[in-house]
DNA sequence: CTATTATTCGACCGTTCGTTCGAATAATCG
DNA sequence: CGATTATTCGAACGAACGGTCGAATAATAG
């Protein structure tokens, strides 16, 4: 059967489609991102870029679902390992740093661009779900650690979100280059978290 | 002189204007927002903003930097209150915290937009500068705190995206109209700097 | 080989949108 | 009052852009 290669050539020419759309996305957000500029970037014509994909947003979609996916194939076995709340979180975000690293220009749009645009067709879109599953699984991280003394006696919502931000704030801020070792948020959390 | 009622109600036609755009721009950004929708939303013809703006940009430019002269403006007195670096600090973060609770859509606007378009244009705009120097007079309040012992003994960069990435996701995050007050921000900063 | 299918692409289309024009109206002045 | 200036606005302009078309080329099949 040639089938599989054909399947396998047209998956690796999406691909590289999605790597040129990752770099102007990046650079030019959602809306100033030109489709033009996707093509001449990934090396295609513009039309062909139609013949892999329907539309804009879809190539948009594809993207993200791309990379939730991979973070989401990651996290898994963290999660499953059994250990305590307080250390599967800190785990969990260690990992999640290590993605991030491995792929910055990829993370770094995956967690900011969405929050700009929420127009309906986004809040539906595939990748959405993957998202809402994480926030769900490190709040009922938190809830169960803040029974056994584990975290602040605070609401959870408030620690999640305290905590999500600060490490958002470690990752994602800052000039360009500078990366943070998983190492130092374990640090970074431990600190915070000692006193509790 | 009849000038200065003319330059008062300019101004505040003005004000009506970029009132207008920032219920525009909040729900669609920069780009989905359009100049027709802002002008069918503030009450004037479309033609009408050109007479007091001269493009899309300057309505946008126009509105930060109202927002920082405003927060700056209060500001100014908690950094001369001559408190400790720890005490400034706190207190600095707690008077954002109550700016942006008293205008949310604008602040929402103000701390989370800019991310997402960063042309050269943006690089240079005069709201800018108040950004970069919000930032390091916290620095330097972390840096000295650091040497009285006030704050986790880190590198100061790395403390400052921590705390900064930690109030962002406290007063920033969730669903929308849950407004985290400014004594449970003190809160939950104290407590996680106890340990130091 | 020919026939059929898969892929590529620049030219083109229709729409949208920021901006400008020119005329109409209101305010101010002498 | 008339004359001058300030303000308002919808209509029209032109550029930009997402998406489509149809022809050309390459790959595969028989």
């Amino acid at each position: 059967m040639t089938t599989d290669r054909k399947a396998a050539e047209r998956e690796a020419r999406q691909k590289l489609i999605l790597q040129g759309a990752l770099t102007v996305f990046k650079e030019k957000g959602l809306e100033g991102a030109k489709i033009d500029e996707i093509a001449r970037v990934s090396g295609f014509g513009k039309a062909t870029l139609y013949y892999y994909f329907s539309s804009k947003e879809e190539i948009f979609n594809a993207l993200l679902l791309h990379g939730w996916l991979q973070l989401w194939r990651e996290l898994e076995e963290t999660i499953e390992g059994g250990d305590s709340p307080r250390r599967t979180f800190i785990s969990m975000l260690k990992k999640i740093a290590e993605v991030v690293n491995a792929d910055r220009p990829l993370y770094e749009f995956l967690f900011f661009v969405p929050r700009s645009y929420s127009s309906e067709e986004i809040e539906k879109a595939e990748w959405k779900q993957y998202q809402t599953r994480l926030y769900r699984v490190l709040l009922e991280l938190i809830e169960a650690g803040i029974e056994k003394n584990q975290f602040p006696q605070m609401n959870p919502d408030l620690v999640l979100k305290a905590l999500g931000g600060l490490f958002h704030g470690l990752v994602f801020w800052g000039k360009d280059n500078q990366i943070v070792s998983e190492d130092l948020i374990e640090e970074m959390l431990d600190n915070m978290l000692k006193s509790n």
